[in-house]
DNA sequence: CTGAAAGCGCTTACAG
DNA sequence: CTGAAAGCGCTTACAG
C-alpha cells in the first residue's frame, strides 16, 4: 500500500500515466485551448487519480511570481489590524492571490523581521497595516518589493503606496456631535480654540493633549472650568477614560461625554457603549490589494484617502 | 543607474563578482566550511556588494522544504488564538523555521479554503488552532501535510497531533473557588450533582446549559432556589452575562458571582474584572510546534494536555 | 495538436 | 579547497 505522503506525483508521472509529455501535461492542468478534448480528460482523469498537485516553488520559480502577497499588521490583537486584513483577503481572493498574514507585535525590530521573513518566503508584494511603521525601514524594504502602507506613518518614501483615512474630518464629525451637548461657554472654547488653530496654521490639529489622571481629576472636583466631553485620538484611551470615570464615579455621558476613534470591538461591548469614529476598515483593505496589484503591475504608487463615518452610542449625552 | 527592482542578482551574478563557480557561492554564503577563509571572504563581500539573497523557490525546491510552517487560527480575533500563535511564533524563530498565519473566521469552508492555500504555498506542516475544526477536513489534509491541533475537536483522526489543556481540572478550580461563597444548600446541590455525575460515568461533564435570559431572571427574583455563583463555558458567556445582569441591576459579585473561562484580554477591563480560568496559552503553541518538528521528523503523533489556572478577580466573592 | 529542449536558481554528489 | 555536471519540477518557446 503506498504510505501516506512518501513523494507528491510530479507532472512526470501525470504524463507517464496518461501516456503523453510532459508539457501536455503541463498545458492540461492549466486549461490551455491548445490541447484535445480527448487528450486532456485524459490527462485531467490520471492527474486526479494520483492525487497530482503543480509544485509551488516549481511554479514559482520558473515564473518568477508566487501569486501570494504578504499582509504585515503591527498588532494582531487590534480588531482595527485584522478589519483591513479581511478586507485585504477579499480582494486578493477576488484577484486570485493567496495572502499571509504575519505580526508585528508593535515592536521595529520584530516587524522589520516580519518583513525579512516575508521576502525570503516570495512574496510578490506586502501590505502593511501600521499607523507608525518607521519610515527607514520602509524605505529600505521598498527597494526590494512592492509596498503599500495602510495608516498614516510619517515621511513615507516616494514610491510606496498609501491608504489613510480622512483623520481631519472624522475628528471634526466627533467634535460636532460633542459640541451638541455642550455648554456655551465650552462652545466658545471650543470656537476660540479652533481660530486658534486657524490663526497658527494648524488646521489640522485635532489632539488636544491631556493626562488621564488629571482630566478626571478635574471632572470630579466639578465647577465650571471642568470639560464636560472629551474627544479621544482612539478607542484604547477612550475606554481607559471611560474606567477611571466608572471608579471616580463620574457618570457618563450625563457628567461627561466621551468619544473615541476607530470603533474597535470593545466600543460595543463597554457598558455604556462607546460613540466613535469608524474607519472603512474592510474597505481600506480593498484599496490596499488594488493598489498592490498596480504597483505590480508597474504603475505609479499613489495616495487614497477613505472617509470614516460617526457611530453614536452610549458613551456621549445626545444633543439637546 | 540600477533600476529599483530590476532583476535580483542570482548566485550567477555573485560567481562572476568573486570570479568563482557557482557551487563555491553556494557553499560559502551557507557557511559551509570547506571553503578557504580568504576566498569565502571575497565571495560574502561580492554578494555583500550586489545584495544577493538566495532565492526561496530554487532552494526550497531542491532541498525539498521551505523551512515554513502555517498557523491557521480559527479566529483572529480571538485573543486567545493570536496568544498561542505568539507561542508558536517564538518556537519556530529559535529552531529558525519562518510562520505564516491565515485566518479561518470561524467557517468551515475558509478554514478548508485556507489549508488549501498553505499547501499550496508550500509550507512544511500546519498548526491549526480551533476547538472546532471538523474532523472530516483534517483528515483529508493530514494524509497530505503534517498536522498539530491545538484545541480539543472531537474525533480527530491517527496520526495528528493534538494539544489542549485540561478543562476538567480547570472548571474544578473554578467551581471550587465559587463554591467558597455559595450557601450551604448551593454546595449541597452542586455536591449531589457532581455525586449525579459520577453515577452516570459523566465525571468529565463540567457544564451546566442554562438560558442566560432565563438565569438572569431568576436572580432578580431572588428567592432561595436562585443560583449565587455560576460558572460560564467560556469567557463570551461570561461577559454576555455580567452585561445582562447589570441591566438587570444585579450587583456582581454581591448578588451573583461569575467565573469564565479562557482569561480574553476584555476580562481585565471588564467592571467589575473577571474571574476566569487561563491556559497556558504561549506555551501551548510552543507544545504544538514542537510536536509538529517531531512529526517533521517523522515520530509519531501524541495528545499533549497542558494545566489551566485560575485567575480571581472581582466579578467573584471571595471565599468567607 | 503534440513532443523534445532549454532554462528558472539553487544544492549536492563527484571529480580533481 | 574548487569546478563541472546533474537534477529539483515546472513553463515556455520552438519544431514538427
Amino acid at each position: 500500500m503506498r504510505e501516506p505522503r512518501d513523494r507528491p506525483p510530479t507532472i512526470h508521472d501525470v504524463a507517464a500515466a496518461a501516456g503523453v509529455s510532459k508539457s501536455l501535461v503541463s498545458l492540461a492542468v492549466r486549461g490551455d485551448a491548445g490541447v484535445r478534448a480527448e487528450t486532456r480528460a485524459r490527462i485531467l482523469d490520471a492527474a486526479d487519480r494520483l492525487g497530482y498537485r503543480s509544485n509551488p516553488w516549481a511554479r514559482s520559480l520558473v515564473r518568477g511570481r508566487s501569486q501570494t502577497i504578504g499582509v504585515l499588521v503591527d498588532d494582531l490583537r487590534s480588531g482595527y489590524h485584522t478589519d483591513v486584513v479581511h478586507g485585504v483577503e477579499d480582494a486578493a481572493e477576488a484577484g486570485g492571490m493567496a495572502v499571509v498574514i504575519a505580526d508585528g507585535r508593535r515592536d521595529r525590530e520584530v516587524l522589520r523581521a516580519r518583513l525579512e521573513r516575508m521576502l525570503a518566503l516570495g512574496v510578490d508584494g506586502i501590505v502593511i497595516v501600521s499607523g507608525q511603521a518607521d519610515a527607514a525601514t520602509i524605505g529600505d524594504f521598498a527597494r526590494r518589493v512592492p509596498l503599500v502602507v495602510v495608516g498614516r506613518p510619517v515621511d513615507l518614501p516616494l514610491g510606496v503606496g498609501q491608504v489613510s483615512n480622512d483623520d481631519r474630518s472624522g475628528m471634526r464629525l466627533a467634535m460636532h456631535h460633542l459640541s451638541g451637548s455642550m455648554r456655551p461657554a465650552a462652545v466658545a472654547r471650543r470656537d476660540s480654540y479652533l481660530a486658534m488653530m486657524r490663526e497658527l496654521g494648524l488646521e489640522d490639529a485635532t489632539v488636544v493633549e491631556a493626562d488621564p489622571a488629571v482630566l478626571i481629576a478635574t471632572v470630579a472636583g466639578g465647577g465650571g472650568e471642568a470639560p464636560t466631553a472629551v474627544c479621544c485620538a482612539n478607542d484604547r484611551l477612550a475606554v481607559d477614560l471611560v474606567g477611571r470615570a466608572f471608579d471616580a464615579g463620574i457618570r457618563v455621558p450625563d457628567a461627561l461625554s466621551i468619544a473615541g476613534y476607530d470603533d474597535i470591538d470593545l466600543a460595543s461591548k463597554l457598558r455604556p457603549t462607546l460613540t466613535s469614529v469608524d474607519q472603512p476598515r474592510r474597505d481600506m483593505g480593498a484599496l490596499a490589494l488594488r493598489q498592490l496589484t498596480d504597483l505590480l503591475a508597474g504603475n505609479p504608487a499613489r495616495h487614497e484617502v477613505a472617509t470614516p463615518t460617526l457611530v453614536v452610542r452610549e458613551s456621549t449625552a445626545q444633543a439637546r
